[in-house]
DNA sequence: ATCCGGATCGCCT
DNA sequence: GGCGATCCGGATG
């Protein structure tokens, strides 16, 4: 672990649930025109293949699930209830269509920049603690679609490491299918944690 | 604390 | 046409 150094995609080449599972801890950061925002990520889930009901890749390969079938270690960012961004990291389990869903980040760089991008956010507990808030905080959208996360403006760096011990698994939150899966990694205890 | 409806639109259970 | 890997504010207990 050697904090600030970029994960390769080969990362991101290995059964989804380990991806997921070892996400924690790591700093997602976005840079745009107004500087960098990051944040440790301390939730996740995992969506794996065509036969995960609630994977986006059961729907097969369209223009909006290219990305899972692409390559390991590029951002699938996808638009959501007419208005949210969700980020994705697309990994690539045993040849599977699969990806990690970042739900919620520590913030850490640019937390005045994040409060100017949620106004309704009234405590910072509540700037980054669901996969809508944390793209709006960082300033992830679709733009970033596709983009690789090695370079450019969105990457996921080391920064730190949680023990087995501190983390939580259960099932994935706000699906219909697949719902009882135990596919979800949390730090327990955390405040930025989402509530589902 | 918990439940519920509205916003808003690209996509296809 | 209806729903979704969400968020928010208002009502209710």
């Amino acid at each position: 672990m050697k904090p600030g150094h970029i994960i390769p995609a080969s990362f991101y080449a290995r059964d989804t649930e380990l991806v997921a599972r070892d996400m924690l801890g790591m700093l997602l950061q976005c840079t745009t025109a107004e500087g960098a925002t990051s944040g440790i990520i301390v939730e996740t889930e995992a969506y794996i293949g065509e036969h995960d009901a609630a994977c986006h890749a059961a729907a097969g390969l369209t223009t909006r699930t290219a990305p899972l079938y692409d390559r390991a270690g590029i951002a699938y960012v996808y638009f959501i209830y007419g208005m949210y961004w969700c980020f994705n990291a697309v990994t690539r389990a045993k040849g599977l269509p699969s990806a990690v869903l970042v739900r919620a980040v520590e913030p850490v760089e640019g937390i005045a920049r994040m409060r100017r991008r949620r106004p309704r956010a009234h405590r910072d507990r509540d700037l980054t603690n669901g996969p809508g808030k944390l793209c709006l905080a960082l300033g992830i959208t679709g733009s970033l679609n596709k983009q690789p996360l090695q370079r450019g403006s969105l990457v996921i760096r080391d920064y730190t490491s949680y023990p087995d011990a501190s983390i939580a698994i259960t099932p994935r939150i706000g699906i219909r299918h697949a719902a009882d899966w135990p596919l979800r990694w949390i730090v327990a205890g955390n405040e930025y944690v989402s509530k589902g």
